[in-house]
DNA sequence: CGCTAGCTTGATGGTACTCAACCGCAGTGG
DNA sequence: CCACTGCGGTTGAGTACCATCAAGCTAGCG
């Protein structure tokens, strides 16, 4: 299994949102920062809506990009003092901020809340793990077809022949999947030809073939 | 920075030994299995002498080595239900054991360290998230003078010149660094031909141009 | 002595990167 | 209205790097 988001915690009914209500809504547009590395932490943010995109970029200008996170999911979880890598919007995207100190409030009050906190950094962990093994032990095809996989499986619950939001420009992906923008379209391009899925329109995609799509991901199970 | 610990949270006087005393260690000979990926997880281990190596197989018998864990170091931390990879000794390896209920124990009496363990699974995280750029942005020669490098930087006071212990043979390096053990035997050869390390007898190594190893794990372009 | 595991070295080929050109589209401004 | 421009994307040619396959070497050990 994929893992495209840091922190899919998808903790079910948020423990912490009923004492936040509606509060501590931002709303995002395409470019905007949520915070930067190196920047104090002050707390962190559930995904409303829209898409975050955490990456990191180095002194020789090469960017990782860590994680895209959707609806549901965290960022900004498991950081120290300072955040790690710098965030930010890919398209109008709403955020609720949990801040640090109700945080803090709620695990003082709630102890038990922090076993819950502990294993959805364990989930973080699981997650980066993930991600190692698919930078370095699969080829562009099987990297490209599972992210493809990923997206249409999350987007939707009935992904094949529907287009799909591809909210990310190639690099993006590139820079997700430790590729080139050329690699990344040739493979897009292949799985085109082959049938398995659509490119209708910029921006968009359309699973044609899921098993197919799924095989050539390949060795991504791992049923536990 | 190369991280190759998981969870290098080297807590200082790590706030839980107090309570443990000098119970709950155990020694490991190589080999020896701490744990493995499906089991229950019992808790979190500190290593107090030795090496533990974590990694996950494939089906396909394809293995990616996770960390290699030293003295100080934590691991079994940030798992959930059930562990996510096997770990085992490369070496005589002491660990002290904490067990999850202690765990729990702790973290009711003294809710502030809670925040301390969220941390340290943060560290986690930061550190799987270096080696996730390792493995997509670097070159083989790259990794292996940043994998010898933090050997040496952890390893010693006084790196340069004294033979250093590389306990782990040239697979479980290669699978760490996403490498086949031919381009690792290769790359070290060269880092010797090149008068920055030696290899004076198998199972140790020595820096003998730290300025010039630390370039060469940065991808500063020497020699091409 | 021969065996084996760990390591090194060589030859070869494939995958993905680099460099480069080009296309379509959306703004923009004369 | 139409050139001009920039961005995102695609495609092609050439190449570098690393994996693969294959020997051979060394040290330890029965």
């Amino acid at each position: 299994m994929h893992a495209i988001s840091s922190a899919s915690v998808n903790a079910t009914p948020a423990p912490w949102a009923s004492r936040l209500g509606s509060e501590g809504v931002q709303v995002l547009e395409s470019h905007d920062v949520l915070f930067r590395e190196g920047e104090e932490t002050t707390g962190f943010y559930e995904v409303l809506s829209g898409v975050l995109r955490s990456y990191k970029i180095f002194a020789d200008g090469r960017r990782q990009i860590i994680s895209f996170a959707f609806e549901g999911d965290i960022v900004g979880f498991g950081h120290g003092e300072d955040y790690r890598f710098d965030c930010d919007a890919l398209g109008t995207t709403r955020v609720r901020a949990v801040p640090k100190a109700s945080l803090l409030h709620i695990v003082r009050e709630r102890p038990e809340l922090a076993g819950k906190l502990l294993e959805a950094a364990g989930g973080e962990v699981a997650n980066m793990q993930d991600h190692s093994i698919l930078l370095c032990r699969k080829t562009a095809m099987e990297r490209v077809a599972g992210f493809l996989l990923s997206l249409a499986t999350r987007a939707s619950g009935k992904p094949v022949g529907t287009a799909l939001p591809l909210p990310m420009i190639r690099a993006d992906i590139a820079d997700y999947l430790g590729l080139t923008i050329e690699t990344v379209s040739r493979n897009m391009t292949r799985l085109r030809a082959l049938r398995v899925i659509d490119l209708p329109s910029r921006g968009t995609f359309a699973v044609r073939n899921l098993s197919k799509l799924s095989e050539m991901a390949e060795g991504e199970e791992t049923l536990h």
